[in-house]
RNA sequence: CCAGACGGUCGGAUGGCCGCUCUUCCGGGGUUCGCCCCGGCGGGGAGGAAAGUCCGGGCUCCACGGAAACACGGUGCCGGUUAACGGCCGGCGGGGGCGACCCCAGGGACAGUGCCACAGAAAGCAAACCGCCUGACGGGCUUCGGCCCCAAGGUAAGGGUGAAAGGGUGCGGUAAGAGCGCACCGCGCCGCCGGUAACGGGGGCGGCAGGGUAAACCCCACCGGGAGCAAGACCAAAUAGGGGCGGCAUGUUGAAUUUAUUCAGCAGGCGGGUUUCCGCGCCGCCGCCCGGGUAGGUCGCGCGAGGCGUCCGGUAACGGGCGUCCCAGAUGAAUGGCCAUCUAUCCCCCCUCAUUCAUUUGCGGGGGGUGGACAGAACCCGGCUUAAAGACCGUCUGGCUUU
RNA sequence: GCCGCCGUAGCUCAGGGGUAGAGCGCGCCAUUGGUAAUGGCGAGGCCGAAAGUUCGAUUCUUUCCGGCGGCA
């Protein structure tokens, strides 16, 4: 049965040794008001991209899965849950159509996260995409 | 109206588009009949501090026969309140303020021990450095009145040191002084009166003994078993390993016979470039079952010392009755993102009026910009502490004006 | 989330009521032809912050701030 990915269902990113892999991977791109780590689906590598499915027969080309980063140098739990919202709010509009499947990304925000205009934001994330060769249309 | 004291409430608003999480109900699908998945209409969705983790409890596990004592830790005026508290309420004492009110780590220093640097004569059974006073014998001077030096003694008034020098002020007194005597204040002891008590009032006696430090050891009284929801309980993959059963498989010996099978016993085989010796490592394949247990998941997890209203008791904290409501449950962690308008605030410009030496200051109006303080539940509850814009309400105090 | 520990010179640490030290480092001088080593001299500290206790606090008490570690 093939397996179809809603735009807005993205596996998410959640244990720690998963956004340090992304990060080994070494592509990364500094926007001013975010950083975007991306990494490549190896070869035969199992995933689940979507919650219900088994992660069996290599879907590995499929998908991409998303994973936020503040850390505790952008200020208190209030401005970092604040600049999470924003990364996955700019992330809601540009991923799913954009995004090259196939990858893993990582969102990193930054201090300028909280105040930049969020077109700008979302400009960030399309730059960003397309430096690491991983927009699409 | 101005200035202030105390207590309480709220903590941006409205609309649009796109989302998150929990959930009643409905529909569909799956199911090991426990439930799970998908979709839909509705409903709920951060704080007064959610914070710091400083106290107290509930809850869970561990330890433990009961009680007491000891050790350690905590608390510390008195009475009340509470599930409990180091909280709160009321009172007492001390300090501050014109006042409303505010602040206080506020038991014991004759139970004992220690410490009090430097300075100073002396710092704890007090003490004589300078001074002051008396002044034998002797000496010196003499205007023959006396004066000076010296042994010894008296003295805590004065000087000086210090945070602190053994009651304070005044009068008397004296050789000089001194609670030596007296008055007031302070202090101690003993009755009396008021108060549950802390304590207060007043009386008598005592001539002053008893410096400070207990957030030094300590004494006294009271309280306390330890750990914490990452507590704890349950389900449990892959992989490796443990145990059991069955089947297949290696060599050899023996026996039985149905002549290729069964039974019993023994062990050997493989690995490094080769051989010998020694040492080392591995021992098969397939299936099923069992228990431990990791990742992961589920429960614990929100009806509670609950909120609101009202009545009663109480000065109050608080307690009781009745009615009513159901009010967050996430886990890379939801409760939001974006836009528009309004609004609090602050800044700039212009105008009218008042004011001023002065576009100096202020009320009002208009335009533009900025743009909401501190801060995010993580098992729950009662407090404390800390952080921080602004708005509103009530009670009270001190002024000013008017009546 | 919970539980601990630590903040003293540029760095690593002593000091636990009487006014702050050691080692390394830094500066100057001596030694040497010169450097290192060695020796001498010296600078450098509101003892993380604020309240309180005390005559006096780096030390004792309380409350904050910052850093580090442990617990599935």
């Amino acid at each position: 049965m093939p397996i179809h990915i809603e735009p807005t269902d993205v596996l998410r990113l959640k244990q720690r040794r998963e956004f340090l892999r992304v990060a080994g991977a070494g592509h990364k791109w500094v926007a001013p008001g975010l950083i975007l780590q991306a990494r490549t689906h190896m070869p035969g590598e199992a995933f689940k991209v979507k919650e219900n499915d088994e992660g069996k027969d290599g879907n590995d080309a499929n998908g991409f899965r998303l994973g936020f980063t503040v850390s505790r140098k952008v200020g208190g739990a209030v401005d970092r849950n604040r600049a999470r919202r924003r990364l996955r709010a700019a992330a809601e509009r540009v991923m799913p159509r954009h995004a090259k499947h196939g990858n893993d990304f990582v969102l990193i925000g930054r201090r300028a996260t909280l105040k930049r205009r969020f077109q700008a934001l979302v400009g960030d994330l399309q730059t960003a995409l397309r430096k690491l060769d991983a927009y699409e249309e």
